[in-house]
DNA sequence: CAGGAAATTGACGCAACGTCATTATTGTGC
DNA sequence: GCACAATAATGACGTTGCGTCAATTTCCTG
């Protein structure tokens, strides 16, 4: 057989390890999409798998750590598309333009699950995971790279990241409200206001 | 006695309502600050007033409803000070800068409950609870309000709003991050970025 | 002041939680 | 291969917090 495409656990108490996991976290997800965060509990979680309820605990802590596990995937699977935007962007306006665009693509098809409306999938919990934090800090090497050779004036970089995130997570947000979801638009809006503000930002049609 | 500075809720059941109310929401507030919005409970909350569990349930259906009407009253003391901003401005940047001047001083003064760090005390969410419908209605009705008199290019003046909110509420956040939280500088910041892009955001000392 | 409307109370049944002794499975040394 | 240890899965069980509701208290009204 090919399993050689997965070759990293090499033993069956690893593998049935990781799948369990991921068997986990895609109920989470399936479960959180149906009845919505608040509504779901752990035993519906587990009730999506084959596992018993026990078992879940040897995985996950909880259903909120379930959920940060869910984002800190999200965010894992981000980062190089992150990455790969500043790495092939040819000017700073190239970089953000590529970079926004990566973000709203992402959520697209993040959030592509049929199910309950968006807002009741997410949940109350703190979403300062270690690898949303890795995606700032991205965001904001990006943008210090960008300064230190003279692409950007010297600003605050700490502010103009979070400035950027906040804009990236506003506007996606109203993006996906609007049918069909217009992700170049998006990030040209977004693009043009960080580089030039209103004045940089398109017009409307 | 001087009852009349009160003088709205005449009966006794009024007055009582509003203060059994106003008590939840105070203990509430309190216990989310001090275990945490996850770790709170219902009980937690109403131990915290001298009322009876069952009586919890007349006012709301759940913590989250708590949590709500507290961002409820949050929004809706803070409107008035935004419209404030608006009607105060006697150009668009003046607009802007005290608007964000507003809103940062705001979250200074909500947070300065002492108790555990300010993201547990939370759901970081999206809380599209009637006043902040009402709050971004405001921003958005403002920001039209530029574009119509001029005062603005012609954007898409949702996807400013958005942006704007963003803005305030990620370099907000980041603000309340450092010691002493600088509001002065966070509004130039984000309204320079609005009305320039980087070029408009001031240069960091 | 009587009678009724409205709000409060806390005990109760229930649902979900998280644990843990037991059982099953996998890895290891001979 | 087999025995034995290490590790993981299981689900029943005690616990906790939830939301309800009949009984009770408080307030209003005529």
């Amino acid at each position: 057989m090919s399993d050689a495409a997965i070759a990293d656990p090499v033993g069956k108490r690893e593998r049935t390890k990781v799948a369990n996991r991921q068997a986990i976290l895609a109920a989470a997800r399936r479960v959180f999409a149906q009845l919505g965060y608040e509504a779901a509990t752990v035993r519906d979680i587990i009730r999506g798998t084959d596992l018993a309820s026990g078992t879940f605990y040897n995985y996950f802590r909880s259903k909120e750590e379930v959920f940060e596990a869910l984002a800190d995937d999200g965010a894992r699977r981000f980062k190089p598309l992150l990455r790969a935007a500043r790495e092939q962007a040819r000017s700073f306006t190239e970089y953000l333009n590529g970079a926004f665009r990566a973000y709203f693509q992402f959520i697209v098809e993040d959030n592509a699950l049929e199910g309950r409306p968006i807002e009741e999938r997410r949940p109350h919990v703190r979403l300062d995971t270690p690898e949303m934090m890795a995606v700032y800090q991205e965001v904001r090497q990006g943008l210090e790279a960008a300064i230190a050779r003279g692409a950007a004036p010297r600003v605050d970089a700490d502010y103009l990241a979070c400035a950027c995130i906040g804009i990236a997570q506003e506007v996606g947000s109203a993006m996906l409200r609007r049918a069909p979801a217009d992700i170049v638009a998006a990030a040209e809006f977004a693009a043009g206001l960080i580089l030039k503000g209103l004045d940089g930002a398109p017009r409307k049609s």
